[in-house]
RNA sequence: GGGCGAUUAGCUCAGCUGGUUAGAGCGCCGUUCUCACACAGCGGAGGUCACUGGUUCGAGUCCAGUAUCGCCCA
């Protein structure tokens, strides 16, 4: 049993520090429980918010990028259902193919076995009880952070309707011949054996080496052609080699054959622009069927393909001799034999840029095989012109750039996987091997719907899983079929991502969502930063230098991760992440408990209908900081300014409640008298207000401490609802704000801080009573200081306060001069006149620096003329209190001379 | 090669449309275990805003260039 009770009034005493795990299970539990995560939770009337989730993948585990992403859009909606939107967060994950496949393959292994072993049926089915299995885990993990996403209708991209929303989309593209099917160069994993996209073969530069190859000119014995490669065992593949048409170094050679080597092959020297002549040697060997430019250059000039891999990348029977060998032994062998027939140049040191299959890692291989495409041009054109327009916004809008740079190269996407889990492509085909696409399934021998011949087989390939994800925005909310969510839902609002699936994804939506349902799937696109290590790299398993968030969460409370993350994304930056960021947070949400405690305990018997005046200086104070408090972190949220939401409520909630309001309060609360009753009893008033005010603003970002503390508050709380996560965004309140108190209050924490300085500075005790005297500029600031002598006295500790406009300075005495008030301290016998002469001349130039500087922008005429009044009379009003301060300053200073 | 970002206190970072004395957290120094909190209080030290030039009455902020680091695309 914690210190808490569940949801109910304090019976016991808050325990002194914050203990987060059994408060967060518990509200997490009951809010689900509740049904406050359901849009219905909220009546219709004041609009809607809706956001789907990225959907993590079904393998993954929560890492610190998801915990970030997802906390981000947790705040976006739990403000919105704060402001009384009717408010959706649809949560789910995706299939990830060949991921998931290669878990369950991996599995398999382990047993001896190959799926091929045990055939796509009882693959698929033993994948499926895998998922059900393990792929609610990263769900789980989602609700520890408190997502508060609408599990009710949790979506996996493989589920019936989703699985049929995939299949519609596919025939309609299909009938519109936006997908299509051809032999292709492609992005191959070897060892997945299937097709990649481009976008899932990520090069990266790493340290390889380029190879200058010695090409014999047929029948010209000792002249070569050099051409280089960072893949020498293409070689065998070679059907030409390329120079360009005005390289006079090989203008004799054009039309004439080399004897390739080692396959001993004849190929001709050609010319094509991609020969580059001041690169290298100028010219280049072309193996068409095994690289992407050499693939172009071969349709150019009609050259033949030879493929010499297998699809495990073996060489294949074109390879002569190497035959059977793997890709890399091959490399070596091709490289000996080539060398001890000096046909080896040179080799060069050099960083590549080498594709690697982002699921696995292996090094891609572009490889020739019929594949299904779509094609991109008519599809993206829209979706690039919904950007343009601002029908979609990218935030940080420099992200815009890295959207259309993508969009508009308009290549094609090749969407089949030569996988089993997954959308299995809706084609059937005659014995001629031409196509159907249908959203039904065919039967074998049923005839072919264009053709009239029987169907014989279906189409073995799978589709990217990305083809389904680009759906999500609508397919989650029933899409095909009319639903009511559909209906209430689509478009939705805001999407939260990273930024490396900008391509993948948020591009793809956008055309679909433009495509399947007449109109874009959000507004706004938010692109969160990237989670780095404290040094800089980006936190990956291989590296082991992730921090785990849940692990964090145990150790700091999951508030305390929250509003670590947010308060460290600036506008899109990516965030350096350390352990240690965390205790900063775990120390806030402690501060936030104990001032709540210390409210708690001075609320005892508080009746918070009784009717008091609030008119103390600091009550009118701290309502008035609350209520610019509110347009502050309102603006900022609408913004996306998380850091500023984050920033502004620490500064309230630490600089402003607790170091100044609550400690004024302390006097007050221990007043019995008569006179103290009403003080009291506004205080009272006040801190429940404020503190209730607060926990609404800080809800989005920490929810669990802040439902824990209102549950405990609430019955001081007139206006608190049931549970704050469906209670009222606060709104300024323009009654609240009252110059007046501000400027009394601004007084009040300089005299005090004038004493504690002076008691420091003198190496006294803070307990030390010393009395401050006090001359004033002007007789309203003497009345401003008689109004709050009280409390002055009991926070700065004084023995005695004395104020007017005509005081002597008492001798020898040290002195702050702030706020129209010069605050002296008679310190007879106690000064240390040589520290207090030195403080004196360090302010003194100080401050005539200062004046230095405003003085010369009023003596600029251009200034005067140029700048807007208002900000030339703000110089002049400070030149004036520079002045009179510098008056005052050397003339204590003269006292001690 | 093209694009983007970063460079501000010892460290990590704010600083929005140019305008008071450039801020915060952590760390550091001194002090206090005072009845909300030592995961704390109080006081303090610490910055030629990467460099060069320009625009402007005025530049951390705008422009051009340079340097270093990082990311993306080719």
């Amino acid at each position: 049993m914690g210190a808490c009770g569940t949801g109910g009034p304090m019976s016991e005493p808050l325990s002194t520090r914050y203990v987060a795990k059994d408060t967060e299970a518990r509200w997490g539990r009951v809010w689900e429980e509740e049904g406050c995560f359901r849009p219905e939770a909220v009546p219709e009337g004041r609009g809607r918010f809706v956001v789907v989730i990225p959907p993590p993948n079904v393998t993954g585990v929560l890492h610190m990028g998801h915990a970030l992403n997802n906390t981000l859009q947790d705040v976006l909606v739990r403000h919105a259902r704060m402001q009384g939107k009717r408010t959706l967060w649809v949560p789910g994950t995706d299939h990830a193919g060949i991921a998931t496949q290669n878990v369950v393959e991996k599995a398999l292994a382990s047993e001896g076995k190959s799926r091929d072993d045990v055939g796509r049926e009882a693959f698929l089915e033993r994948t499926w009880a895998w998922k059900e299995q393990y792929g609610g885990r990263i769900i789980e993990q989602l609700k520890r952070l408190g997502a508060s996403c609408d599990w009710t209708r949790t979506r996996f991209t493989m589920d019936e309707g989703l699985s049929r929303a995939v299949g519609e989309a596919f025939v309609r593209l299909f009938d519109k011949d936006l997908v299509y099917r051809g032999e292709r160069l492609i992005n191959w994993c070897p060892r997945c054996l299937t097709a990649l996209s481009d976008e899932e073969a990520e090069p990266r530069d790493e340290a390889g080496h380029f190879y200058h190859l010695k090409y014999p000119v047929k029948d010209q014995p000792g002249r070569f052609v050099v051409v280089a490669t960072t893949r020498p065992e293409t070689m065998l593949g070679d059907t030409a080699v390329a120079v360009h048409a005005d390289d006079e170094r090989y203008t004799d050679l054009i039309g004439q054959t080399i004897q390739l080597p080692l396959v001993d092959r004849e190929i001709p020297i050609i010319t094509d622009e991609h020969a580059d002549p001041t690169k290298g040697s100028g010219a280049v060997k072309i193996t068409p069927a095994h690289d992407f430019n050499d693939f172009e250059v071969g349709n150019r000039h009609a050259l033949e393909r030879i493929n010499v891999f297998t699809e495990d990348a073996k060489v294949n029977e074109h390879g002569g001799p190497y035959a059977g060998l793997d890709r890399f032994e091959a490399r070596k062998k091709v490289l000996a034999d080539l060398e001890a027939q000096e046909l080896l140049a040179e080799v060069e040191d050099k960083e590549i840029p080498l594709p690697r299959c982002y699921r696995c890692s292996t090094v891609v291989e572009p490889y020739l095989s019929k594949q299904w495409f779509v094609r991109m041009r008519p599809l993206l054109e829209p979706a690039a012109a919904a950007v343009k327009d601002g029908r979609v916004n990218i935030l940080p809008d420099r992200y815009v750039r890295t959207y259309l740079d993508w969009v508009e190269q308009y290549r094609d996407w090749c969407i089949s996987r030569q996988i089993w889990w997954g959308h299995r492509i809706p084609v059937w085909y005659d014995e001629d091997e031409v196509p159907a696409a249908s959203t039904t399934p065919l039967d074998i021998g049923a005839p072919h719907p264009t053709t009239g011949k029987p169907i014989v087989r279906q189409d073995d390939d799978v589709l990217d899983t990305w083809f389904s994800s680009q759906l999500w925005p609508f397919s989650v909310l029933g899409w095909p079929d009319q639903t009511e969510d559909l209906a209430n839902y689509y478009a939705t609002d805001v999407l939260v991502t990273a930024r490396d699936i900008i391509y993948f994804w948020v591009a793809r939506m956008v055309m679909c969502g433009i495509e399947f349902m007449d109109e874009v799937p959000y507004h706004t696109v938010y692109i969160n930063g990237t989670v780095l290590d404290s040094i800089g790299r980006r936190m990956s398993k291989s590296l082991g230098n992730g921090i785990d968030p849940l692990e964090m969460g145990d150790k700091y409370g999951m508030d305390a991760v929250r509003w670590t993350l947010v308060s460290l994304t600036t506008e899109g930056q990516d965030i350096k992440l350390s352990e240690g960021r965390f205790e900063g947070g775990r120390n806030f949400v402690n501060k936030l408990w104990n001032a709540s405690r210390f409210v708690l305990m001075n609320l005892e018997g508080f009746d918070p209908s009784s009717d008091v005046t609030i008119d103390a200086p600091e009550d009118r104070w701290v309502l008035t900081r609350f209520a610019n408090l509110v347009t502050d972190v309102s603006a900022a949220l609408e913004n996306y300014r998380f850091h500023e939401v984050g920033q502004k409520l620490y500064a309230f909630t630490w600089n402003v409640f607790c170091d100044w309001y609550l400690e004024l309060t302390k006097v007050r609360m221990q007043d019995v008298t008569a006179a103290g009753t009403d003080s009291r009893r506004a205080a009272q008033q006040v801190l429940a207000t404020v503190l209730d005010g607060l926990l609404r603003l800080l809800h989005p970002i920490i929810p669990f401490v802040t439902e824990e503390l209102r549950s405990h508050l609430r019955p001081y709380a007139p206006d608190a609802g049931e549970r704050l996560i469906l209670d009222t965004w606060p709104t300024f309140d323009p009654s609240l704000v009252d110059a007046t108190a501000e400027s009394e209050v601004d007084r009040l924490i300089a005299l005090v801080k004038a004493a504690r300085v002076v008691r420091d500075r003198m190496g006294l005790s803070p307990r030390k009573e010393i009395s401050l005297i006090v001359r004033c500029a002007e007789p309203a600031v003497a009345a401003i200081v008689e109004r709050i002598r009280d409390r002055a006295v009991a926070l700065g500790v004084l023995s005695g306060l004395t104020a007017g406009t005509d005081i002597e300075k008492p001798p020898k005495s040290s002195a702050v001069v702030e706020e129209g008030m010069e605050i002296f301290v008679p310190l007879e016998g106690l000064i240390d006149l040589d520290a207090e002469l030195a403080r004196l001349d360090k302010e003194i130039k100080q401050h005539e620096g200062w004046l230095t500087g405003v003085q010369k922008k009023l003596g600029n005429e251009g200034f005067v003329a140029k700048a807007p009044p208002e900000v030339v009379e703000r110089e002049k009003e400070r030149m004036g209190e520079l002045e009179e301060k510098l008056v005052r300053l050397r003339s204590n200073r003269a006292d001690f001379g």
